[in-house]
DNA sequence: AATGAATGAGTGTTCATTCAT
DNA sequence: TATGAATGAACACTCATTCAT
């Protein structure tokens, strides 16, 4: 029994953990806390003593849940060369990533939760992930435009419409999520978005 | 008697309405039985003896909000005139109309709804909308190939595109129909996605 | 089965008796609706769907049960023959009869709870059914004033004294109505607490 | 360390104030030991450390209220003076004293506690303070008796009879000690009783 | 065909009590 | 000895569903 280093919190992390899993699921109002305490190895008061109630629980497995999406997108944006040898491949490899993020099982859950129950959730509200990401890939467009590689336009409207042609389509296809997208799909469903991207923003127009 | 109007038809009509309003408000889980017979003006086992059950009704009330919403889409779809004066106007004008469509309180929820539950129920599968309606715009986009008003490219591809330059966006913007967009933003939206649109496949290039 | 009457009328009632019965033994916090439900021999929803919560049947209960009580108060009080041959045996006969009221099982019950609970629930504050009694047997000692056989006293204050003389005594040796009181004994106490009542409200002092 | 005031024996008590006000309030059913915890300034276990459970701790703390209010009691009967040279002024001190004692909110509190709850502990059968008081307040009526200011009654009888005609009513008054009893009224109530009582106990009759 | 009333099976939540430190 | 944290057992209340009329 090497690994139950520090009960009080890899507890709550499990909860955690459980609640997103049957949240992502079943949605806020058919999950059940009766099987987040089962899956999470805690009787159920240990939950209620933690987090007040359903809907607390809710929202905290939420925060934790959009924010692990959240550092995936970031990490995604952040890993493009802002000075790449051939540009197309790289936006490639940065939708290709993004649309993964998105519809992975756990990025698709937290999708589906949120256009289902998020809005009832005041206190969520904050968190929404998708303007930042859009902020965080407007300024790697940003650094394109600023080095030629693109033209002069809104980095804001290009990296929403980078977002859309790339996860939107994705996300559709995957059931938002629920059923894998196989690797060349994601890559033709890409490669056709950031052509028409390149076709807007683009430089390399004879 | 020549069959009152008001009987057992306009029951079954009330009783769809009624659980397509409180569905759409509160999605599968959260919908309450109780809530929709009331607003229908019903007894509680009169929706049992029509539909069986909650799930029943659910699945009658989906693809009666479905149809309506495919109607409307495909509404607008059909209004584009092949043979326009202004072609980006007129792109313009469908995408107004597509967003109008996605965005509004009960197209919102429709797709809120679909997002959340229906991957639980295989019994609306079939009637996935998304794909009619690229189908129909694809027919409209391989008009305009065909007399040359857009280039040649793939009509299917170019449906998927336009759609989601133009209603993704919308979607996003108005919280999945819960809060209405402002016509202002909804046209910025899609001029700025028609932008794109043409410049991936529009003919007037240099 | 001659005696299903009127299922709905006799569930309700079914319902309120074994309310009483509960709330009388274990008062309102202890009391358990589950119990209740099954003495009454009807489904837990069926309370609730009659009477809405905990509380509201409570409430209920308590304002049959201080009917009740009220009803067996006030029929003593009118039996009271105004104009009595011997004054002193028909007050002993009065007190006990009260006395029996208020130290039977279910008028003790009552009277525990109303000091247990009562106050938490406003509902029945205009219910007290004790000021009534004391104006009924102050009616009762106005008419014996009229003809002369009690002294021209406040009949509101005799009667409270009378109360107390008879009936309090008997509820602190009765335990409130949990243990009940030998017949002998409750004499006693009401031929005691006549003897002071005449001694102070009689006409008879040489 | 010569054993600090405010530690093991501080703590004790503590808690038991703490239980008494809670249990006070709320009844034994209603009672919240966390309640008693956080109010007694320590943690839950703590209590049961000491006191085992729920119920022994409810009899530990009843029996320190039921010994402090009997302390009241008894000290407002010794305090008359049993030759005092106007009896009815000081039986109407003796009365309002005891009036106050019972309605009093910690008094009240444990009237009520015991109407509602004590049965249910054997434990606390032998503490039944009124017999206590009744014999203490029979020892000094019978000095009055010894002394000729009373005529020669039972002591006992006229014991009980003194307590109910200025505490029973004052208890109803006051709602068994929930809402105080304002200063006039009480004398009033005592004034009466104490009327009564010497109507029938008195020697001075014409 | 329609309904008022009833119900079985949960579900969130609480609370007295105990474990581990 | 004192405590933060955990838990088993219950409890009030709900809801989809069915019975009887």
């Amino acid at each position: 029994m090497a690994s139950l280093p520090n009960s009080h919190e890899s507890k709550q992390a499990a909860i955690l953990v459980a609640a997103l899993d049957i949240f992502g699921r079943d949605g806020f109002a058919d999950g059940n806390v009766d099987e987040i305490a089962q899956r999470a190895g805690v009787a159920k008061p240990t939950i209620y003593n933690r987090f007040g109630d359903k809907r607390a629980l809710f929202v905290a497995a939420m925060k934790l849940g959009m924010a692990q999406a959240n550092e995936r997108v970031m990490a995604a944006v952040q890993a493009m060369n802002p000075r790449p040898a051939d540009l197309r491949t790289e936006l490639e490899a940065l939708g290709a990533a993004l649309g993964t993020c998105m519809t992975s099982a756990e990025g698709g859950a937290i999708v589906r939760v949120q256009v289902a129950d998020a809005a009832r959730f005041p206190e969520l509200a904050g968190d929404n992930q998708r303007e930042l990401h859009i902020d965080a890939l407007a300024g790697k467009l940003a650094q394109l435009i600023a080095t030629g590689q693109l033209r002069a336009v809104d980095p804001q409207l290009a990296a929403r419409q980078f977002m859309v042609l790339t996860t939107a389509e994705a996300l559709n296809r995957s059931g938002y999520g629920r059923k894998p997208l196989p690797r060349p799909v994601l890559e033709e469903i890409v490669a056709a978005g950031v052509d028409t991207f390149l076709a807007a923003f683009g430089k390399d127009r004879p």
